[in-house]
DNA sequence: AAATCTGTGCAATTTAAACTTTACAAAGTA
DNA sequence: TACTTTGTAAAGTTTAAATTGCACAGATTT
């Protein structure tokens, strides 16, 4: 039977890891990020301690100037973070190390900023609406009567959207949606089982 | 006091309707699908009947060929259909026109991707690892054994995760979600006022 | 059967995003 | 003070995505 010894294991493991970073680094990108942004994630969190620019920008091969730009993006992402080590003058990041939290911190930073940009553009658009209204006059045809008043419809209906993705948001950045769907750990999984 | 001419007034209202089209389209970038996915559900959404690709190529500027590859994009996200028109043949695309429900569409199928890739590695993963434990040994290092537990730990962790991402999308597509976090429609509104 | 229309595969082009190189400011060290 | 180190701004390059143009198959009409 053959064997493996202790460097062939290593490699093999580490293949392993690097699949799973891969799947991490999917995962984000649904998110409609950058892939680099999830294989750092993956890296650092693989890693299990903070890491530079430096050695990030070895593990993955690509200049330090790529990673200073990607964990900026992160940390507004609020999946990472800076963190200070003593004796070091380089910066250490370190990540989110909760999926379902990186999960809800994407999602909410996404969608906050959807609503942000709507809340300023329907205020515009109500004023806009309201003074086009000064105008309307018995003689104003039918059509724009029409259009006007469907106007206002898909504003309501829009609003009533945007209203809801902004609750949507307070639903999981509360970790409400918990409550609802919960998370199964594996040690739950088999505490569960040992009830039986 | 100036005066607006009905022509006036109809393109003012056009301008404000393209906003709307501008802002559902930015809402459809959050998903990281192409910005004109979003444009075209716009244009159709407010043209507010089924369109065919020469319209939607003569609204927009561009390619019929890019029409077809969007709509057919659009089509495999549940967001948009064919809808048969008598007399015509051309094919004629309607969209989702229920905001809420195009969010969850996308939601949904941008994150059954996901878990479907998931499942596949999983499998394969789990038997990588259960094939190297079989070479771990007492002669084994130390570092290999804590990083063989430590990557079933990251394995069952990530489980955790993509199992909740299930739940998640099961419980957006069932429409449950609705019922913690509701719709709160402008006629709603209305009548809740009416009712003080 | 010939002519027209419609949607789409495919290769080519354009445009935008990702990434690198260079340079330099700020802070630390000798 | 001069010399490193570190992070990032700015501009340039490469790579990937979006978009177009051409061509053609299948269906329809004449």
């Amino acid at each position: 039977m053959e064997s493996f010894s202790n460097n062939q294991l290593l490699q093999e493991i580490k293949s392993c890891e690097e699949l799973l970073t891969d799947r991490i680094a999917d995962n984000m990108e649904t998110f409609g990020v950058s892939s680099t942004v999830g294989r750092l994630l993956g890296i650092i969190y693989m890693n299990r301690e903070a890491m530079t620019l430096d050695s990030l920008a070895e593990e993955t091969g690509m200049s330090k100037t790529r990673m200073s730009q990607v964990m900026r993006q992160m940390i507004s992402f609020n999946i990472a973070e800076k963190e200070y080590v003593k004796g070091s003058r380089k910066d250490h990041y370190n990540v989110e190390r909760d999926y379902a939290q990186t999960f809800i911190s994407l999602f909410t930073s996404n969608w906050s900023e959807v609503v942000k940009r709507n809340t300023s553009l329907e205020r515009r658009l109500r004023e806009q609406i309201r003074h086009l209204e000064t105008f309307l006059t018995e003689d104003s045809s039918e059509e724009v009567k029409v259009r006007m008043e469907r106007l206002q419809q898909e504003l309501d209906e829009w609003n009533a959207y945007y209203n809801w993705i902004n609750n949507l948001v307070a639903f999981f950045e509360s970790g409400e949606i918990f409550n609802h769907v919960p998370i199964v750990t594996p040690t739950k999984k088999e505490e569960a089982k040992n009830e039986e």
